[in-house]
DNA sequence: CCGGATCCAATCTGATACTG
DNA sequence: CAGTATCAGATTGGATCCGG
C-alpha cells in the first residue's frame, strides 16, 4: 500500500510532532478510517513514530522519522511538478477527450 | 489512475522513441491490456506520444513529452531514495510484524 | 480522544479470446 | 504487430458501530 494518503500525512507531519485530530482536520476528505490505516503503515515502515501521553484525555503524538524527512523533501519536487503542469494537462486532457468521444453528439 | 505501471513506462521509454512490443517484453509482469490502458491514460494526459506508422507490420511509437521528461527526472530522486532505504524500511517491518503478532503463537 | 471491527460498493487488474 | 472485449477476482475506500 503506497497509499493515496501518505504523501497529504507525510506533508501534514513535516513541521513537528503532530496529534491524530489535527491530521484529520488538516487533510481533507480522509475518513478516520483511512488515516488510522495509513498511519499503522507508515509506523510499520519505519517512517513515523507514534507517542502515546497517558493523559485525561487521551493524546497521541505522530512523528516523522529522519528518513521519513528525506523522502518529503523529494516529494516536495514531484508536488511542485505537479504543480507547475496542473494545467497543461487538464489542457492535454480537455483536447483528448473531445477528440475521442464525439460519438457521443449522434444520440 | 495514477497507476502502478505509469513509473515503469516513464523509465522504460526515457530514451527515446520506443514501440509497443518493446515495453512489453521490457516491463515485468505487464498484461498487454494494462501496457494499453496506462500508455492510453499517459497519452489523455500529455505525457507520452502515440505515432502510427503506415507500414506492413504496423509499427507504433510511443515518445515521452519534455513535461513527461522533466516528471522522468524528479521521480529518478524517489527511485534513489527508495533503493537506499529498502533495507531500512525491511528491518522495520520485520521489527514491527514481529512485535505485534506475537499471538499467533499461542495456537 | 483514539482507534479497532464489520459490511458493502467502487475500482483496478489479470486471463483469455478475438480483430485490423 | 498492436491492439479491443469480456468476465472474474483482488484491492481499496467509506459508513457505521463499538471499545479503551
Amino acid at each position: 500500500m503506497a497509499g493515496k494518503w501518505s504523501v497529504q500525512i507525510l506533508v501534514a507531519a513535516a513541521q513537528g510532532p503532530i496529534r491524530f485530530t489535527e491530521l484529520e482536520r488538516g487533510i481533507e476528505g480522509i475518513s478516520r478510517r483511512m488515516l488510522t490505516l495509513t498511519l499503522r503503515n507508515l509506523e510499520r515502515d519505519g517512517l513515523v513514530t507514534r507517542t502515546v501521553h497517558a493523559t485525561v484525555p487521551p493524546k497521541v503524538e505522530y512523528e516523522l522519522t529522519p528518513v521519513a524527512l528525506e523522502l518529503h523533501q523529494t516529494l516536495q519536487r514531484l508536488t511542485d511538478w505537479a504543480e507547475n503542469n496542473r494545467v497543461y494537462i487538464a489542457e492535454a486532457r480537455a483536447t483528448y477527450d473531445a477528440e475521442h468521444q464525439p460519438e457521443l453528439l449522434d444520440a
